[in-house]
DNA sequence: GTTTCCGCCAAACGCGCGTTTGGGTGAAAC
DNA sequence: GTTTCACCCAAACGCGCGTTTGGCGGAAAC
């Protein structure tokens, strides 16, 4: 049913002159954690650079301006959903199920890599819209997955059946993206925890009977 | 329980000059339109002047800054979530059916006035911690208000006893309040079924058996 | 040894921002 | 008729932003 995903990198250059430090993933971090501490609009080139040790003239060697900055964070932020729920995108059994675990790695992807998933919820906004289309279908095509399973589930009897399978979804996906402005990695509850929490009120709510 | 919220006003003067435009009302709700559009960093005091037909230096006779805007905007904000919620503040009966009333009573808060409410999600970020508090503090004892129903809804057996009410209360709440990023209002659904879905995924996933 | 070129510095640019100042207008108050 | 004052305009200020440009040092390539 669920295409298997595939990624597709850029062919590196035959001949590598040579070694040096390449600091883009330092780049692309340091721009997550501000992003999600500040905001993109908060967030000056200045305040990155700073956090690398350089000047803010220097970023342009990597990046082509502060927008473009913006997409590869979002890229890599999705990347990391996709490879946290890419395990589960080729099983089989009842949609229950396979909503279950789609949740509990949502929930845990949210809680763990908080700080690239903060800039993928609130970036759309800055971005023009020829460059976030790309995430915006990206989004629609993972709420239509849920939207799917949801139906589905409805169909083998464990969903309730009177709930519209698209505003279930999006209420869904709305509380689970929440999770990341109050969850606080190691605090007083695990991780595992918070996911049993994120499974029962997030799908408790659905099922039948 | 719940103590009655008392509305505190600020006396009117003894004896009103005149009885000019006064914009102030508009001034807010122009803001708050704006500030839920493009975000309180990506509005500027020209744009704001710019709907309501005047000069950005203008605004500084009706407020001493930008921040001061906002804070207005969140005060209002505030005021009607209160006003929303007051009816239900002082009424008794079981902890299920008073959660179920506010539960109803911010979805539909958050439909009707969403304007408002995408500043006081947003905003605490771009306040500085002694001008936050007070919302801080607001929300907080609204948390704390839902926290003690469910914790009462489980004493009473009507909710699960195996969930820890401080975690989902924040679950309910975040939820609820992501409600703001997709609901259109007038589109397809009807808020009374927005309302219904709020009721059925925000806690059915808290009741027992 | 010479050349290449990546990674970064240093300095400047234009722009829009929030904010300040001073003044003008017209209706209400007396 | 004079005064008062809420309301708004017009113009400027300093500042930090994103962005551009030119150049330097030093390791890799040949």
């Amino acid at each position: 049913m669920t295409a298997v995903v595939v990624q597709l990198k850029t062919a590196p250059p035959a001949t590598r002159r040579r070694s040096g430090p390449d600091r883009w993933p330092e780049i692309v971090t340091v721009a997550a954690e501000l992003f999600a501490e500040k905001g993109y609009e908060g967030t000056s080139l200045r305040d990155v650079a700073e956090r690398l040790g350089m000047l803010k003239g220097s970023l342009y060697h990597y990046i082509s301006g502060k927008s473009d900055l913006l997409v590869h964070v979002l890229r890599e932020a999705h990347e990391r959903g996709v490879n946290a729920l890419a395990a589960l995108a080729q099983e089989d059994g009842p949609a229950l199920l396979r909503l279950e675990a789609i949740v509990a790695a949502h929930a845990r992807y949210v809680c763990t890599e908080s700080v690239f998933t903060a800039s993928f919820i609130e970036a759309h906004r800055h971005l023009a819209p020829d460059r976030a289309q790309e995430f915006v279908t990206a989004e629609r095509s993972y709420r239509l997955l849920i939207e799917g399973l949801i139906a589905r589930g409805q169909a083998e009897g464990d969903l309730r059946p009177d709930l519209d399978p698209k505003v279930a979804a999006l209420c869904l996906l709305g509380f689970l993206n929440s999770l990341h402005g109050w969850v606080r990695p190691a605090r007083r509850l695990s991780i595992r925890r918070i996911c049993d929490h994120a499974i029962a009120m997030g799908i408790g709510g659905m099922r039948a009977q």
